[in-house]
DNA sequence: CACCTGTATAGACGAACGTCAATATACTTC
DNA sequence: GAAGTATATTGACGTTCGTCTATACAGGTG
């Protein structure tokens, strides 16, 4: 059977089930399209490696060239890089060319996204 | 080679280039360790369905049995249990066992630790 | 212009993840 | 204790992710 064909027959079959076993159905909090979008944010800072280039843009308060992050790592440097397109399209960093140099420095909204998420939810 | 010897070749390297190219290395706000403990508690979050129920526990204002939270997505159940237990080990909900069934509630500490991540790098 | 340096992209590969069907476990009821 | 219901676990499969090497691009410098 095809997916989709599977999933109508779950709903439908829940449908059929007319009793309930607790609490009645309430609507939720976070509709799939935010959902979606948080979890493309909270994607971005599911990994070690780039919370430490975050804690480390914090730490320096002022905005870092590619090679200096590169230095904190043990790891090559198309891997800094792709890190930082990650959270550069999370909304994360911000990137800056100066000469023969880009410059990374926090994206205060998206750390404010975050903070929003706990809060609505709470 | 083997990788742990590519990664002392990779600081040798760098310790030998004795000019840095613009600001001096600061401390990072993130150790390794925090950084893992956080990137555990955000790969819980980086997934659209595990927000969801979290969305509908929030709504709820109350615990929800896992056949509640079951009947607003359109997975099996298998699925929705795997990824309640995610949520359960990253500390984001906690599950109580009722007679036959078992009824999950978001925990405010989960919650309150993604705040302070998002506060701590401001 | 040719060359060098800093950063980004492409493609490959193994590990981790989301999903499922099948099965096991926990609890209740007859 | 046998049967039924709610939830958890197992094992498999396709997809996504993190990492690498190799290469391209961009901006300086001779």
């Amino acid at each position: 059977m095809s997916k989709v064909g599977r999933v109508v027959n779950r709903l439908a079959e829940r449908a059929a089930r007319a009793v309930r076993c607790c609490t009645p159905p309430a609507p939720s909090r976070l509709g799939p399209e935010a959902a979606a979008c948080c979890a493309h944010l909270f994607r971005a800072l599911a990994d070690e490696t780039r919370l430490q280039i975050l804690g480390l843009l914090a730490a320096a308060r002022e905005a870092l060239c590619v090679c200096d992050i590169e230095a904190n790592f043990a790891l090559s440097q198309p891997t800094i890089s792709h890190h930082l397109k990650v959270l550069r399209e999370a909304g994360l960093v911000r990137a800056e060319r100066r000469g023969l140099w880009v410059y990374y420095s926090l994206d205060r909204q998206g750390l404010a996204a975050v903070v929003e998420f706990g809060s609505a939810l709470d």
